[in-house]
DNA sequence: ACGGTGATGAGACCAAGTCCCATCACAGGG
DNA sequence: CCCTGTGATGGGACTTGGTCTCATCACCGT
């Protein structure tokens, strides 16, 4: 096995992908993808703490960047202002050249109920991060948890509707829909 | 070992509930769980798919209390009537006699990634209960997971305050001082 | 008393995940 | 040019979650 090539951890994460698409989540073995790779088990669980997890590596860099939006936005700006601010810093990760990667990926995900597990804890992360910036910017604790149940609503319908087979629009005016379209159902509630 | 003693499955939960407190959730294995309730480790599997869930059996009870209460509202119910019944229809999982139970369960789970994992998943499919329930009323679907999300936010509020040490109100009263905060939120939001 | 049913015990077996140690590639200093 | 340290890797032992199969036993109706 050669060692030393570079990318270990990105050859571990595409190997994996293709074996979930080919066989299934459960039909894969950690040895197996490893081994694709040209690496052994052991370093696969050097670089992703477990199987599941090599599907969401780099979700946090979402939430960072949610958090980091929310900072850069004047302090004038209202919940829906910061929200619409911290979707639209996602955009990043939702560019064309990821779609089809995303949609294989996410089709993986949805086969597979330990890997919808997963994705709940890693999409309640991203809500905690909205939360948390919005309690920053003052906002009182319901608010806050519920404006970032609303931003995560949006971003998930935007998400979904992004990686739909009709699609041709982009992650940001999806995004910006999705939040506008929640805020006046918001006020219906009320 | 005697067999043939009823309640196996009693015998478990609260075995495994007590070990988890004592030796926290990764120090307890499944054989140990079966062996305090005179069980074999076979047999512990064969009452509860995973070790996670003999925290969380009966929760579905829950969501379908969730769904038939709407279903019993008049056709005149607004959302938030809705939202109200189905939290209230709820309260017989939180009668006093259960709260010492409840209270230990929930600082158990609170103490391990793999359990708040696994309470997601039951959340999301609470919150799968209310959206659906919400639709079969004619909501749209921006209005029904909107609706669903933000009675799962009251349903947890409730929650977190009824098990809080301070507390000696009731959960019905609680949920309903939740929601109807959380729908003027609501409304402030659009 | 007898046979059927259903819950259990026991143990083999596989894969996830942990751990430890040897090994190798590369870097820099003598 | 060699020597040594560092860091990523390979390999394998080990524990545990989880599955599966088969034998066993208690109870129930006839």
């Amino acid at each position: 096995m050669a060692r030393w090539e570079p990318n270990a951890r990105e050859r571990l994460a595409s190997s994996a992908l293709d074996l979930f698409a080919e066989r299934g989540y459960e039909g894969t073995t950690a040895a197996e993808i490893a081994a694709r790779a040209g690496l052994a088990k052991s370093t696969f669980f050097r670089h992703f703490a477990d199987k599941r997890e090599v599907l969401f590596a780099g979700q946090d860099l979402i939430g960072e960047a949610f958090a980091a939006a929310m900072r850069a936005c004047p302090p004038s700006a209202t919940p829906r202002e910061l929200l619409h601010a911290a979707l639209a810093a996602a955009a990043f990760a939702f560019g064309d050249e990821r779609r089809a990667w995303v949609v294989r990926r996410q089709a993986v995900i949805d086969d597979n109920t330990e890997l919808r597990e997963r994705e709940l804890l890693k999409r309640a992360s991203l809500t905690a991060a909205l939360e948390s910036a919005l309690r920053e910017r003052g906002l009182g604790e319901r608010l806050a948890a519920l404006a970032a149940e609303v931003g995560s609503l949006a971003f998930r319908g935007a998400f979904a509707r992004w990686i739909a087979p009709s699609n041709a629009r982009g992650y940001a005016e999806l995004a910006r829909e999705e939040l506008d379209a929640l805020a006046s159902a918001a006020a219906s509630l009320g």
